[in-house]
DNA sequence: AGCACGCCGACT
DNA sequence: GTCGGCGTGCTC
């Protein structure tokens, strides 16, 4: 060091730039690793994450600017959170300082001091709370808030908040009743526990007699059968062990149910809930709640796998299966698979759960490199539901529906039990037609058709979400006659409610539970018995219980059995699957009918005996085949333009500098429109490349990727790559 | 990503 | 004569 306590600083800022800034700081010691710091960057100033203090820099020193500040109020990310980030930025071909700009919660980066103090305290009585409840005195809502904690004990403030008695919450704290108290043991354990299944102990015993460190678990467990109770004891015991743990799942709407359910589990326990609805305020203070240690539990969705968490002890990853686990823009990084090298890197064990686990896991753990626990029987109603096919060959439908279907769902109406009938199109039919000249509804900014919703007497792309009315007459041929062609989940619903005209028929999908007051509605409705038959989308797979459902009827299966993505067969398995697990939860036996043309595909067998595990190996063999993931790793480089052309053109030129440099064995695919070419007025191709071994697939995009990025482009092009790509 | 600079068309 | 279009290049 020149002179004293001036040090040369190197900032990752967020900006999407593959490159780090220097800067001068003052008083700057190695110790200030990993602080965020506000720095002036061009114009103004950005705050970002001194990721490391070097001796020397190559910057002119007339240049190089001085910090503006170090943030030391907070602890600084440790040394664990910069190499999470780093790995993310080679693994993703991302720049470090688009992985900062995501990982930092944004409210971070704002306002420079985000206080750790705003956690959620403990609240128990205090002695002048106990004695109130022991004098006689006027009820009120404060003392009925002092009863019950009285009778829970101690409870986080944001808990009690929620609760029936959160109105009074103020007013005990005036009258001076209620007080902080410290922390007890996180791991105690509040109501609800309920005994283990013969299943369930095994496999925690099986976990537990693993030497600590690093394994990766899949848990196959059918629905109903209880894995998030083996969840929550292996939470139970990081938490004895005073160790922090990260739980991932896939969806925000399962966020809030299952964060009461981890609370009332965990009393004392803190928990920190994250998702991307949340203000920033709220993701600010969880992140550094769990930075400063104080969280015990964090639970989200992709986005918490960056969570700091230096106590880290235990990783949960729910529904591992999940696509939502995979961003599917910006950077698109896979958080269940981020989460297993985090795992791996803080030699914590990690568990992966799921009914029908990504073929991906499942070779894994039948490979040995992950270790598989199972639990198959249901610990809820004993019985799995009975899954039929209904052929439909030689049946005439009546607007998608059997006559089969049809006496099944009269049986349930008679008996009062609920229905399902699951469709996976919204809207009342996919394309509306003029039977004259031939014109259908096309979306004009995207290779799709505009679907009709007779709801609300509109058409309206399901891709771009540009909606228009109905047109009164064919606007190519002024033919009065158009008709929607096809079937959604309106046309459905309406069909059913002629059917039975005395049942209540509810329709469940993104329509109708467009927000989040409407869905709980919908599902307050349907517990509380008002619905009779359901419609439903994807939306009625997750999640949710119903007890009196009793019958799932499937329509409109078959369309995904012979579509072009090799994964299409995997996602119809996981969904068929998990829909199907809706039958039949409570005391009551259910039944999964699928109307299907191909009652013999083995998709279907497989489903009928509930086989998960022939029906991936049988994928996998035709992977193997067909040279698909897992068995090869793939890239795929996207580019989109106003113009076809101009995409497909910087492909190509892209494909052609792939050549100069792709080692032996690599290969790269011709560029070609994307399947869905044309979206929002955009127009997209792809290039695929692929390997037999990560590693040299890894490498190779290293290389490529500055190549390209030092191309000069079109002025409306846009590409980026996208490592182990979903869709192809 | 922002935000400058920079060189060509229709306006007070 | 200026206001403004967005192409190009830089940010320690």
């Amino acid at each position: 060091m020149e002179d004293s306590g001036r040090r040369v600083i190197r900032v990752a800022l967020p900006v999407p730039i593959p490159q780090l800034f220097d800067y001068k700081g003052f008083d700057a010691s190695d110790s200030d690793l990993g602080r965020c710091v506000r720095v002036p960057f061009g114009k103004g100033q950005k705050v970002g994450v001194i990721v490391a203090l070097p001796e020397h820099s190559d910057i002119d020193p007339a240049r190089m600017k001085d910090v503006v500040h170090i943030q030391r109020e907070l602890s600084p990310l440790p040394a664990d959170w910069l190499d999470l980030v780093g790995f993310v930025s080679t693994y993703y071909h991302a720049p470090l300082g688009e992985v900062i700009a995501l990982a930092l919660p944004p409210g971070l980066r704002r306002a420079d001091m985000v206080s750790a103090e705003a956690e959620d305290p403990l609240i128990d009585l205090s002695p002048a709370g106990r004695a109130a409840l022991d004098e006689v005195r006027r009820e009120s809502r404060a003392l009925a808030l002092l009863r019950a904690l009285a009778a829970s004990g101690p409870l986080r403030r944001k808990r009690v908040r929620a609760s029936t008695h959160g109105q009074a919450l103020g007013d005990a704290l005036k009258r001076g009743w209620l007080e902080p108290v410290e922390c007890s043991d996180p791991a105690e354990i509040g109501s609800g526990r309920p005994r283990l299944t013969l299943e369930q102990q095994q496999v925690l015993d099986e976990i537990g007699q693993v030497a600590p460190g690093y394994c990766c678990w899949l848990l196959q467990g059918v629905t109903g059968s209880g894995k998030t109770e083996v969840y929550l004891r292996l939470a139970e015991q990081a938490l004895t062990r005073r160790e922090q743990v990260l739980m991932l799942v896939p969806e925000i709407a399962l966020t809030p149910q299952l964060e009461s359910r981890v609370q009332t589990r965990f009393p004392a326990a803190h928990i920190v809930s994250l998702h991307s609805a949340q203000s920033e305020g709220a993701r600010s203070r969880g992140f550094v709640q769990a930075l400063e240690g104080a969280a015990d539990i964090v639970l989200g969705t992709r986005l918490s796998v960056f969570t700091p968490l230096p106590r880290l002890g235990l990783i949960l990853v729910d529904e591992e299966h999940d696509a939502s686990y995979k961003q599917q823009e910006g950077l698109r990084y896979s958080a269940r698979d981020v989460a297993i090298w985090r795992a791996r890197q803080r030699k914590v064990p990690v568990v992966l759960g799921s009914a029908t686990p990504s073929l991906e896991s499942w070779l894994h753990a039948r490979s040995g490199r992950y270790r598989s626990v199972r639990l198959t029987s249901r610990a809820v109603s004993e019985v799995l539901p009975k899954v039929r096919c209904v052929d439909t060959r030689r049946i005439r439908l009546d607007e998608g529906i059997s006559p089969g279907l049809r006496a099944a769902i009269e049986a349930r109406l008679t008996r009062k039990e609920q229905s399902l009938v699951f469709l996976n199109r919204r809207g009342y039919a996919p394309v509306l037609s003029c039977p004259a000249c031939g014109w259908i509804s096309h979306c004009p900014h995207c290779s799709a058709n505009l679907v009709v919703h007779l709801v609300d007497r509109r058409l309206r792309c399901h891709h771009c979400g540009c909606d228009g009315p109905i047109p009164p007459a064919c606007p190519s041929c002024g033919n009065q006659d158009i008709q929607p062609f096809g079937r959604g989940t309106q046309r459905v619903e309406a069909r059913l409610q002629e059917m039975f005209p005395d049942a209540t028929v509810l329709r469940v999908d993104r329509d109708s539970a467009r927000s989040r007051p409407q869905w709980e509605s919908l599902l307050a409705r349907i517990a509380n018995g008002e619905a009779d038959i359901l419609v439903g989308t994807q939306m009625m797979a997750k999640g949710h219980d119903f007890p009196n459902l009793t019958l799932v009827g499937v329509i409109g299966a078959d369309a995904s059995l012979h579509a072009a993505d090799f994964r299409a067969p995997e996602r119809l398995f996981q969904q068929l699957m998990q829909v199907g697990g809706r039958a039949g939860r409570g005391h009551l036996a259910g039944e999964v009918l699928i109307q299907t043309e191909h009652p013999d595909h083995p998709l279907y067998r497989c489903l009928v005996e509930h086989d998960f595990d022939r029906f991936a190996a049988r994928e996998l063999d035709e992977r193997k085949q067909a040279g698909f993931p897992p068995h090869t790793f793939q890239a795929m480089l996207r580019a989109d333009a106003p113009m076809l052309e101009d995409a497909e053109r910087f492909l190509t030129h892209a494909r052609r500098l792939a050549l100069e440099i792709a080692p032996e064995g690599l290969r790269v695919f011709d560029a070609v429109p994307m399947r869905l070419t044309r979206l929002a007025r955009r127009e997209r191709a792809q290039l695929l490349v692929e390997a037999d071994q990560r590693k040299a697939l890894q490498s190779f995009v290293a290389a490529w990727l500055p190549i390209l990025r030092a191309q000069r482009l079109p002025r409306d092009l846009r590409w980026q790559i996208d490592i182990d790509p979903l869709e192809v």
